[in-house]
DNA sequence: AGCGTGACGGTTGAC
DNA sequence: TCGTCAACCGTCACG
């Protein structure tokens, strides 16, 4: 299972195809773009694209998360029961009804929105294979009762909840699935960075890194000439070699980290920083969230972590006070509206997900002070 | 040199 | 159960 199986990029950082950057990493770049360093800068360090550091940093500044977005998945559906059932209302109000005609009745009613609106097509559809004849009324479709507006319960959030990240990391927690994979531990992820949150914290965290890295002789210092170790090497480091940072770190990105390596039955004796290294190492499986690295924390999925607290906020009380919440919270920094916009609609977020795993994150707490 | 952008190949997850 | 589809991902290369 697990081996890793990342490929390296041009600049010697490691990344899994496909898949998004573990959210230490992604952090990690918004903290360091927030202390002034230049995204050339950020590159080089972390190893990672520019071309990424720019998207992240560019969907953080939009959004205010450091998030993927939601991979995956299909748009919620417009047709829910009581929007079925609506159609088959109208249709045998008046059995010569246009579908357009039902459209324009389902927002006029108040039935749908224009956001989540069957097409005329799928009206004509749904005329066609659910409601056939309309003789049979009875059908059985209607479920419900409730409006479409909000169509089932998932529907509502859109699609894009997103930008809270139904990731692993976070999230997930909201237990999707990702709690699934179970023992993940969910680092919590609290991904988002307050944009707030003094620097100094981040500094700290940051200097967690760094120190890390450092350490490992990666990063080098300012000048950037070194850079880490190569994420593949990174591996190795971790386990063995962090052991100093780790505590800082540890602390941190520890259990979360140690979750994403893991992450599936997270030995607990991992320790934590190696962990933390191994970020990139993408963990082993597949699972995303996973991906060890050093972000690990964040991400992790795992529900876990999130109840535990969230590595970085913890001890350090970093910048970055990612709290557990926060998840979800990234999300809810930024304004919804963007998400709707963007995204297509934000609006509920999590859901329920959201919601549901994160407690706290609405009120997320700031996090600048974390500690 | 630095940065934005889009193509590309890839993964994911609802349907 | 499996294939499809559409969303997202990060890298790379170009301008």
């Amino acid at each position: 299972m697990e081996q890793t199986y990342g490929e390296v990029n041009q600049l010697g950082g490691v990344f899994v195809n496909g898949r998004p950057l573990p959210n230490a990493i992604r952090l990690r770049i918004v903290e360091l773009a927030q202390l002034g360093i230049r995204p050339c800068d950020i590159s080089r360090q972390l190893r990672v694209s520019h071309g990424c550091v720019s998207k992240i940093l560019a969907r953080y500044n939009e959004t205010g998360s450091i998030l993927p977005g939601a991979i995956g998945g299909s748009k919620p559906r417009v047709t829910t029961p009581n929007v079925v059932k609506h159609i088959r209302d109208y249709k045998q109000g008046d059995p010569g009804i246009f579908a357009w005609e039902i459209r324009d009745r389902l927002l006029a009613d108040g039935v749908c929105d224009k956001y989540n609106v069957p097409s005329v097509s799928s009206i004509s559809r749904i005329l066609r294979n659910k409601i056939g004849n309309l003789s049979q009324p009875g059908g059985s479709y209607d479920g419900g009762s409730s409006s479409c507006k909000q169509p089932a319960p998932q529907p509502a959030l859109p699609y894009n909840h997103i930008y809270q990240y139904p990731y692993p990391s976070a999230v997930t927690a909201a237990g999707t699935k990702m709690s699934s994979h179970t023992g993940a531990p969910v680092a919590a992820a609290h991904v988002s960075l307050p944009r707030s949150w003094p620097s100094a914290h981040s500094v700290s965290n940051i200097l967690g890194i760094r120190t890390f890295m450092e350490q490992s002789g990666a990063l080098a210092g300012a000048d950037g000439s070194t850079y880490p170790p190569k994420l593949e090497d990174w591996p190795g480091v971790n386990r063995t070699s962090f052991p100093a940072s780790a505590q800082g770190i540890n602390a941190l990105d520890k259990s979360a980290v140690e979750a994403d390596i893991k992450y599936p039955q997270p030995p607990p004796g991992l320790s934590a920083v190696s962990t933390f290294l191994s970020p990139c190492a993408y963990p082993s499986s597949n699972q995303p969230g996973v991906y060890g690295g050093p972000g690990g924390s964040y991400l992790s999925p795992a529900h876990h972590w999130q109840a535990q607290g969230n590595p970085l906020a913890h001890h350090h009380g970093p910048g970055v006070a990612v709290h557990g919440g926060e998840l979800a919270s990234s999300a809810s920094f930024k304004h919804p509206a963007r998400e709707a916009g963007d995204r297509k609609q934000a609006t509920s977020p999590g859901g329920k997900a959201a919601a549901d795993s994160l407690p706290g994150i609405h009120g997320l707490p700031v996090p600048a002070s974390s500690s």
